[in-house]
RNA sequence: GGGCGCGUAGCUCAGGGGCAAGAGCGCGUGACUCACAUUCACGAGGUCGCAGGUUCGAUCCCUGCCGCGCCCA
């Protein structure tokens, strides 16, 4: 194909940018190329962070395209920096969830239970699963850019880390940290298994209060009514109770009062945590089904009545006509007979938070059960600690409080977990002695009595228990391997607020209790990615969007800049398709800068220095404020603002390389002035370069393939060195220039929109200016033509007068004027004048006002006062300028 | 009840003691201009939730209030 123009040539790109065609052979490149791989060198500084592991649950969503995106663009910037860049990968094992996505799948596939197969089968059935589901989130990650070192990839189930998570609860067994024992936990039926505190969440449910009377012994007939929300938990009563010296009550304390129905003889007792504010003032006391309850019995020293079992159903410890029954079932029994009997004062509704399980949602039942659990007050202490003195930070700084909030009221943690996936503890029962064992190895003997008939603890542990370790386990420990040594602690975490409690949290004890250090030094937060209602999305509303859908629709890039864009750190966003439009836009848009930059450029083209060549001042002001964008985006990316980052590049590439640099340029290259055009070239193509280097951690698709497409470069962009500012050149003198003939061109467009010129349309323009404005647009005159239409420029001396048949407008102290042909209506054109001159008045009010205000000029800085006088110079300039045209046109 | 966050253009959100307050999307007008219509030019649109206070100066800091959301009990 010929050119008409011997300077251009056609470009093997196509004319739009085409992800689909590009991001997998890009990614190949970078595998092979082994760019993701972290090896242990001591000649650099290492980089690390640890990817929070994924759930091997199956697919991931948008919250996880958000929190790798954000790694990414951090690892990716420090390897560019020359860091020894580790982004450490892995999936976790997940327990319930896992158990439950393959139960089901089981149920709806074969038609069959956990429970019809051994427990090995069943285990045995998760791994192959695991696999596939790995490979699927693996693959998705990858297909969104990550540039984790996938040789080093991890799961918390694998070989070493089942060792470290052995390890850790054996030494916290020996320190005695560990304990088991019969305390009232969160039962999900649903799961069949205990849960931690926090994986209750607390719904406002709207439910009823009951009004009970209670007979009370030996007074006159006297009854204490209590109120409560659950009925049949007063099958369980062991006692009554009041606020201290609450005088409703005060005199019976020490009194036995009777549970009706069961007819159980109980004691009144006195506890500060009664709240006398809540129903009658006085309540039931259950201590196997209520937390606060359970708290109160151990201080009185009361019974515990289970009467509610791990199934929901009533228990033996029930009347016989009740026991075996479902719970709600049991209450309406109840309701019933305390009503038949005259025991029921009161029904009222009633608003009550009401515990449910954060992965099936069932309601939690409070049981008193046989549990292990980590004991909490020691290890806290340093954890908060850590914070309190700065050695881990929050990003941003509020979540300290909510990290503290949390660690200030720490329970001790439940551990074990009646369910078949995940870490089984190390722990054997002696079948004869009944004496425990906690052991790394399955014992020979029982210690105490030399049996050999020992039985290992069915449960296993809490999955958090192993992520927990996540940092550490994933780096050889316990072994003393050279990553420890040289990765470890690992440089920032990047997660949602939402684990905080569950991960971040057991992160910090852990590493402090058993690396003798921190995990990590900055932990970044970000939100949740909400719909584009601002609900969150899930399977059950199907307002769900997949990572590779918009990767499919616009291209990984565009999903990346759709989570970066406008984003800050903690805050929630919202997912919107425009947004990834226009992060496809963007890609576009560099993709035919380049283009046009390749079709200008020989295929062996090698740029000149920029010091030795004769630059013009738009090279010197495109040079400036590319340094600037450098030095913007180096602060934002320090302070973890990539969100700003981002747009920082956006705008300087978007409005200024793209729009108006290359279009100053285009004469220029084409030209046949040699040492002009390379001039352009060079500038064009280092531009280019740099804004490919700076966006890469944000767009890695796009930017490599371009990086490739440009001549002159033959290592890979992923490992070019991050941009300095202080290599490049920086005028003032020349920004200013060029910002003066940038606002005289918006000028005479809008002057000529103003009178709906057609844009093919050449024009004459006069500019009356000073002398100093003069000599700045002389050397514009081309611009002025290319880019405004402008055939005939006119300069003329500040005494001049603009020609009467014009438009006018002030710039700075210059006169724009737009010489018309026909006939100008002169009305219109005096109102527009004259609204002008009212903002400009308005201005140079404000400028007097404050300049005339004494405490202003002393107490303001310096340079605060020096621009506002310039502001005051400037109002006054466009004040006389717009005068004496309205003048001129009135007359 | 305690804690946290949010309230800025039609929508979604940045910003932050001194700007004539920004972006993306949307809207209006015009243009298929030789890198890009996934584009370009021009334009409309804001009492920065309300009321006080601090300050030479507040959209920004402080206090209170109103509205919305979340977390913990």
């Amino acid at each position: 194909m010929q050119s008409d123009d011997a300077n251009t040539r056609d470009s093997k790109l196509p004319h739009r940018y085409e992800p689909q065609k590009v991001e997998q052979k890009v990614y190949d490149y970078w595998m092979q190329g082994g760019f993701f791989a972290a090896k242990v060198d001591e000649s650099k500084e290492p980089y690390t962070i640890v990817m929070p592991p994924p759930n091997v649950t199956g697919d991931l969503h948008l919250g996880h395209a958000l929190d790798n995106t954000l790694q990414d663009v951090l690892i990716r910037r420090a390897r560019m920096q020359g860091y020894e860049a580790l982004w450490q990968p892995g999936t976790d094992h997940a327990g319930i969830a896992t158990q439950h996505v393959v139960e089901k799948r089981l149920l709806q596939e074969e038609g069959i239970s956990r429970r019809d197969m051994s427990r090995q089968d069943f285990v045995d059935e998760v791994w192959s699963w695991k696999d596939e589901l790995e490979e699927s989130i693996i693959s998705t990650l990858q297909r969104m850019g990550a540039s984790a070192d996938w040789s080093r990839k991890r799961f918390t189930l694998d070989e070493g880390l089942s060792r470290a998570v052995q390890e850790v609860f054996v030494q916290l067994y020996e320190k005695g940290m560990i304990y088991r024992g019969d305390y009232l936990i969160n039962w999900c039926p649903g799961c069949s298994t205990a849960l931690s505190d926090i994986e209750v969440e607390h719904k406002d449910e709207s439910g009823r209060l009951y009004h009970i009377e209670y007979p009370v012994l030996d007074s006159d007939g006297e009854t204490v009514t209590v109120a409560t929300t659950r009925p049949e938990t007063m099958l369980g009563d062991t006692a009554l109770a009041i606020y201290p010296d609450d005088e409703r009550f005060a005199h019976l304390v020490g009194k036995t009062a009777v549970v009706p129905l069961v007819n159980r003889e109980v004691p009144i007792i006195a506890d500060h945590q009664v709240d006398p504010e809540f129903g009658t003032g006085a309540v039931k006391v259950t201590p196997a089904h209520d937390p606060d309850d359970f708290e109160m019995g151990l201080r009185a020293d009361l019974p515990q009545v289970q009467v509610i079992g791990s199934d929901g159903n009533m228990t033996e410890n029930a009347p016989d006509e009740y026991s075996g029954l479902p719970y709600s079932e049991c209450r309406e029994l109840v309701v019933g007979h305390l009503q038949q009997k005259g025991y029921l004062k009161k029904i009222e509704d009633h608003q009550h938070a009401v515990g449910h399980c954060y992965r099936c949602e069932t309601g939690i039942q409070p049981l008193i059960s046989r549990q292990w659990f980590v004991r909490m007050d020691e290890l806290a202490e340093p954890a908060v600690q850590a914070v309190l003195d700065g050695r881990i930070r929050f990003i941003p700084e509020r979540f300290n409080r909510v990290y503290l909030n949390w660690m200030d009221n720490i329970r001790d943690w439940c551990i074990s977990r009646q369910l078949w996936w995940g870490h089984r503890i190390p722990a054997w029962y002696c079948q004869e002695c009944d004496e425990v064992i906690v052991a790394r190895q399955k014992p020979q003997m029982c210690p105490e009595c030399c049996s050999d008939s020992l039985r290992q603890e069915t449960d296993v542990l809490d999955t958090w228990f192993s992520s927990a370790l996540w940092p550490f386990s994933t780096q050889g420990w316990p072994e003393e391997t050279p990553e420890m040594e040289y990765f470890y602690p690992t440089d920032v975490l990047v997660t949602g607020w939402d684990i905080i409690p569950f991960w971040v949290a057991r992160m910090i004890f852990s590493a402090l209790e058993f690396t003798d250090d921190i995990p990590f030094s900055d932990v970044l937060i970000h939100g949740l990615v909400l719909d584009p209602q601002g609900r969150k999305m899930s399977k059950s509303l199907g307002n769900g969007v997949h990572p590779l859908e918009v990767v499919e629709e616009y291209g990984a890039d565009a999903l990346r800049f759709c989570m970066l864009f406008g984003n800050t750190p903690g805050n929630d966003m919202r997912f919107f398709w425009e947004r990834a439009e226009a992060g496809r836009n963007f890609a576009n848009k560099l993709w035919n800068a380049c283009r046009f930059a390749i079709m200008h450029l020989p295929d062996d083209y090698q740029p000149a220095a920029v010091a030795d060549l004769t630059l013009r001042p738009e090279d010197k002001w495109l040079l400036t404020r590319l340094a600037e964008t450098i030095d913007a985006v180096d602060e934002y990316m320090h302070k973890y603002q990539l969100g700003e980052a981002l747009k920082e590049i956006y705008e300087f590439s978007w409005s200024e390389l793209c729009d108006w640099y290359i279009e100053m340029s285009k004469p220029r290259l084409s030209g046949d002035k040699k040492q002009d055009a390379e001039a352009a070239r060079t500038v064009l193509l280092v531009g280019l370069r740099t804004v490919l280097k700076l966006l890469h951690p944000f767009m890695p698709f796009v930017t490599e393939e371009l990086w490739d497409a440009l001549p002159g470069e033959d290592s890979a962009l992923i490992t070019a060195r991050w941009p300095q500012s202080d290599q490049l050149p920086r005028s003032q003198e020349a920004s200013d220039r060029v910002t003066l003939w940038m606002a005289v061109i918006r000028c005479a467009r809008n002057l000529r929109a103003e009178v709906n010129v057609s844009p093919a349309e050449q024009v004459q323009l006069s500019i009356i200016a000073d002398a100093a404005d003069r000599e700045k647009l002389r050397e514009a005159r081309r611009h002025f033509s290319e880019l405004a239409g402008v055939k005939e420029l006119h300069l003329m001396d500040a005494s001049s007068s603009p020609p009467e048949k014009a438009l006018v407008d002030v710039v700075g102290n210059m006169r724009v004027a737009l010489p018309l042909e026909g006939v100008v209506d002169l009305q219109q054109e005096r109102q527009r004048l004259e609204k002008k001159l009212e903002d400009s008045l308005r201005m140079l009010q404000r400028s007097r006002n404050k300049l005339n205000n004494e405490q202003f000029v002393t107490k303001a800085p310096d340079e605060v006062v020096e621009q506002e006088k310039e502001r005051l110079q400037d109002a006054k300039d466009q004040v006389e300028n717009l005068r004496s045209r309205i003048k001129q046109i009135s007359g």
